[in-house]
DNA sequence: TAAAAACCCTGTAGTTGCTACAGTGTCAAC
DNA sequence: GTTGACACTGTAGCAACTACAGGGTTTTTA
């Protein structure tokens, strides 16, 4: 499989697939006579996981301590419970964060009264007079 | 006012302040005889506005921008609006995908059972199982 | 059969928003 | 007069890509 039909089976981009490969997360397929990488099901697989594993969130280094246990099923597997939880813990408090912004950001656009002059929009005044306050606590 | 004083008011790094002047968003205040940067109030605010906007996850070029539209107050002002809609939709869609992702990462904790094997590690597995069907998909 | 389009390669530089030095200079206190 | 805290410039690094530049190969089209 050449290394576009990899990228469109997987929704990868072909760039991102080979910085994967210098990054050590996908192994290095063969090559044909020509040079093209020539992939198989196991890089199709693993590709997958790592995108998997990058729309939960997961840093790259993540990524490559989960490959680790899939690649050595032998091995005590605690640590995965942790990094997941570790996971969790950041979305959540990521999650209350942006809850916090939409809220802040709904009262901004609340202070728009459609006038046209920069000089008397509420928004700019609102953003003004906090930063304000902020510097003054 | 010196950097460190600036800094400490605001909340704002050193080297960060100092990047912010480099990229045009702070403006160069005097120096003093022996090259120290001698800040006053107005760039103690300006950072705070920085500082607050950038709370609210706009990106240094839409700090930019309001920034241009408070530096020249007879301008028209709906590209604020703008602004700060276009912000509020693109932390909207964040939020409903933070909230996504957190049931996933539950769902992925509820898997262990504490087996202590990489192999049988229910999270492992769902993570591949659920990559093979993304990728077959 | 030739040329254009589509694919592949390597390597490097750019992106965003900082952060961390390295190497140097200045100033106040003990 | 030397320590310590502060300041300066400039460059390199981080994450996780993304975008070329400058080449080669393969397939399709005229």
């Amino acid at each position: 499989m050449q290394i576009k039909q990899l990228s469109s089976a997987t929704g990868v981009d072909i760039e991102t697939t080979r910085f994967y490969e210098k990054q050590g997360l996908l192994p290095a397929p063969a090559r044909k006579d020509n040079g093209y990488r020539d992939y198989d099901v196991s890089h199709l697989e693993r590709l997958s996981f790592i995108r998997h594993c990058r729309a939960l969130e997961m840093s790259l280094n993540q990524v490559a301590t989960l490959l680790d246990f899939v690649d050595r099923p032998n091995t005590p597997c605690s640590d995965v419970d942790l990094l997941v939880e570790q996971q969790l813990l950041k979305v959540r408090a990521r999650l209350r964060s942006m809850e916090a912004l939409e809220k802040q950001l709904l009262q901004l656009r609340a202070r728009c009264t459609g006038t046209h002059k920069a000089q008397s929009c509420g928004i700019l005044n609102e953003l003004v007079a906090a930063a304000h306050g902020e510097a003054c606590a």
